[in-house]
DNA sequence: GTAAAAGTCGAGCGCCCACTAGTTTTCCGG
DNA sequence: CCGGAAAACTAGTGGGCGCTCGACTTTTAC
């Protein structure tokens, strides 16, 4: 997660991993994505990763100790490359600012359509509670709530929110409209347009033009 | 589909079948439902629906040819008992009421957990392209929507529906909250109410107290 | 240059899967 | 009450799965 091959240890034996190692490890989750992506965390196989990156089960198993280790990595991977391409902190932009964020996110989300893909999925396999990224989405959704409360009650003290529309509420209906508006995108992706529709829901329950 | 026992044949020689052949039928379907429900359709295995009925794998694929079709038989039958147990006509009562028939309809999808997480999870897997039950979501989001956009569109002439929504894209998000806020639902029961959360969605588009 | 760690692979283990074949048991119309 | 169809079971088949093991190759610190 950091930088380069475990930086530099101070004595002892173990000797880090090679050069070219992190790379593989990339390219295996990429893979991992696609496939999980496409099939679920539990119809995906490994096989299937391997193979996309031609590559033996055994081989890659070497980087990952096992298929949900493996699953909470693209997890993770996906986190950090979130906050990296879209470095985007609600809380702190408040009111207005934020919720032309989130439209902005409806709009970037609209340009990879296979993460799409792999949230809708694995959230909805995730509801298991014997599911291994289940503690994942809980908390998952428990912080976005969490944010998205925040940002609407600050639109709401700025007058932006329609009183009688709680900040909590808004929160979870935002939620639902994106996750429920992901559903009808990837079945046909001229059925809806993300964006304008997230749009078209803020006109409800805001207080401006939107 | 029908009633009894293949009805009566007028010569031949076939026989029908036995009379707890139907009752059979139907354990192996709310088995069959509970276990897709939980697992999806391509996790949910054939060995599993027949050991919650005491069967073995063999005896359940008399009734059913193969699995898919098994899957086809469990919608089917949802369907049907959807109709008779909640025999609404959307189109037919129009305007408010059938704004009231939806939040109903969220009522009463909360009393079927496991309804919910069926839909929920083969929607999802459904998405993609290669599963058995692709084709039969993009006809029932195509038909939902065209049943709502017609009631927005009722709504909208009666006055009740915000002019600057169009019928259209109500229909759109109102299938979007119902299942994104199901998703939340499933995940953790108390963190949402679906009927409320769904009133308050519509307090933002109609133009009467709802 | 070399030794040892890191990476890769082929083979295979035990298990689960959907589905089939053949046989036995249950039902029921005559 | 009996003959035959329907229903059910036992026993498989071929295949996919996650994961392990031991041997081989590549890299790299010294």
């Amino acid at each position: 997660m950091t930088a380069t091959r475990e930086a530099s240890r101070g004595v002892g034996k173990p000797r880090g991993s090679y050069a070219k190692t992190e790379q593989k490890r990339i390219e295996i989750l990429d893979a991992a994505l696609e496939v999980f992506a496409q099939s679920g965390y539990r119809s995906g196989s490994i096989r299937d990763i391997a193979a996309k990156i031609g590559m033996s089960e055994a081989g890659l198993l070497h980087h990952f100790p096992n298929k949900s280790a493996l699953l909470a990595a693209v997890l993770d991977r996906r986190d950090d490359q979130a906050s990296e391409r879209f470095p985007i902190d609600l809380r702190r932009l408040g009111g207005r600012a934020a919720v032309s964020g989130l439209l902005e996110l409806a709009a970037y989300n609209a340009s990879t359509p296979n993460v799409v893909a792999l949230y809708c999925i694995l959230s909805a396999e995730g509801t298991s509670p014997t599911h291994p990224a289940h503690a994942y989405f809980i908390n998952r959704y428990q912080a976005a709530r969490g944010i998205f409360e925040d940002v609407f009650t600050t639109l709401q003290n700025d007058g932006d929110l329609r009183n009688d529309v709680s900040p909590a509420s808004a929160a979870r209906s935002t939620i639902a409209m994106m996750d429920g508006l992901q559903i009808q995108w990837l079945l046909d992706r001229t059925s809806v347009n993300m964006t304008e529709e997230l749009r078209q829901f803020f006109r409800g329950i805001v207080n401006y033009d939107i």
